[in-house]
DNA sequence: ATCTGTGAACCGGTTCACAGCC
DNA sequence: GGCTGTGAACCGGTTCACAGAT
């Protein structure tokens, strides 16, 4: 194991590893090799290794990888083992799917609060919880602290939102709005923009591009 | 202007481009320069150059890019000068939530059917469109030339659906379940999966990775 | 015999730096 | 003077191929 920067497709890997490892544990499978991952989740076998030696390998030769112990590590890895408290800006449809998202609390993503500015809005029960007023947001990061803010709003009000969190312990943001958002130094931002996979797809078939992907 | 491999994420940058002019154009912007693309989407100059360089070049030297002409051009590129017809499979929160998305409508990619096979939710008003009962599916494709099926359900039911949906037209499966799906040649399969940003967004805060985005 | 771990080779995308044009 | 277009240099990630462990 050395000392060299890591890639951030591993650590996206690593990630996807994970889930597939998760279902080998439900299944009862209790060793596995790297061709048997690289063939769950679409990747290789010479890349699941190298992705494990970045940090120090976890298997043994002849045989594989422990299922449990593996899982185990990478969830260490990606710092999946303390609970990450979110708040979610902005109950339109997608903030609302978000919210009911099972994907992110079973891997230790606690939605705390919703917020809306609307009023049709604020007030109705999603799941467990009621959504809030914006208004009343920074109190709730005052009292609450909170890590991670996901934000499901249109494009034009998501800079005012980051602006008026500043300070208040948000460490990272996960912004589905397609612009480009500010944040002081220090605070992760990551934006997913859900139109280019479609577009990035229009395009292959458009040029007959065809992508292997396993 | 010469014929080499383009990278995806060209692709996926000019789908990112293209979103950032129509903002130029509403407001009225009729030239701009590889530097302000580059600031309103989270790129450098030279790499925004250097994506459309790829494509011939659309600037003028001394001047930047006619903001409708380039727009016009990428959006060609992308393949989205045509109607793209898709089906949504799975309708839970997130099936619904892209159902509603207007990111999709906006961009060419008209969701022309919804299905589910819970009794519940067979018969549901989403928008303007009504759930199908997944029974009439194969039918629904024989009647409609459906390019694209975007895949909302549970891991363990995704394969069967592409299984059913074998030689029915569709060219593109939008996969947001956490499973490698397996089409025939020739089908693009891209995953989104939603847990994956967190997770990295958790390894970098575990490990404080500051990421520039700009 | 089998499967991991890893340096080395390879490949492809990004950045640099400057020539070319407005 | 300013901004594009682009070969070249650079950088980083992926793949190869084999040594090492069980």
């Amino acid at each position: 194991m050395k000392k060299v920067k890591i890639p951030e497709a591993t650590i996206a890997r690593l990630s996807v590893y994970s889930r597939f490892l998760n279902r080998m544990e439900k299944n009862g499978v209790d060793t596995v090799s790297s061709g048997e991952i690289a063939k769950g989740t679409a990747s290789n076998s010479a890349q699941v290794r190298k992705d494990f030696a970045y940090f120090g390998g976890f298997g043994k030769r002849g045989v594989g990888y422990d299922v449990i112990d593996l899982n185990r590590n990478i969830k260490e890895i990606l710092g999946l083992n303390k609970e990450w408290r979110a708040i979610i800006v902005g109950m339109g449809n997608l903030g609302k799917a978000l919210a009911y998202y099972h994907g992110f609390s079973t891997r230790g993503f606690k939605i705390m609060g919703l917020f809306d500015n609307d009023p049709q809005k604020i007030g109705e029960k999603i799941d467990t919880l009621t959504v809030q007023d914006d208004q009343v947001m920074e109190k709730f990061l005052d009292n609450n602290e909170i890590d991670i803010m996901i934000l499901t709003l249109p494009a034009e009000y998501t800079q005012a939102v980051v602006d008026r969190v500043e300070g208040k312990g948000i460490k990272g943001i996960l912004n589905f709005a397609p612009t480009v958002i500010h944040a002081s130094e220090g605070t992760q931002i990551r934006n997913v923009d859900l139109a280019v996979h479609l577009e990035v797809m229009s395009y292959n078939l458009t040029h007959s591009i065809n992508k292997e992907q396993e």
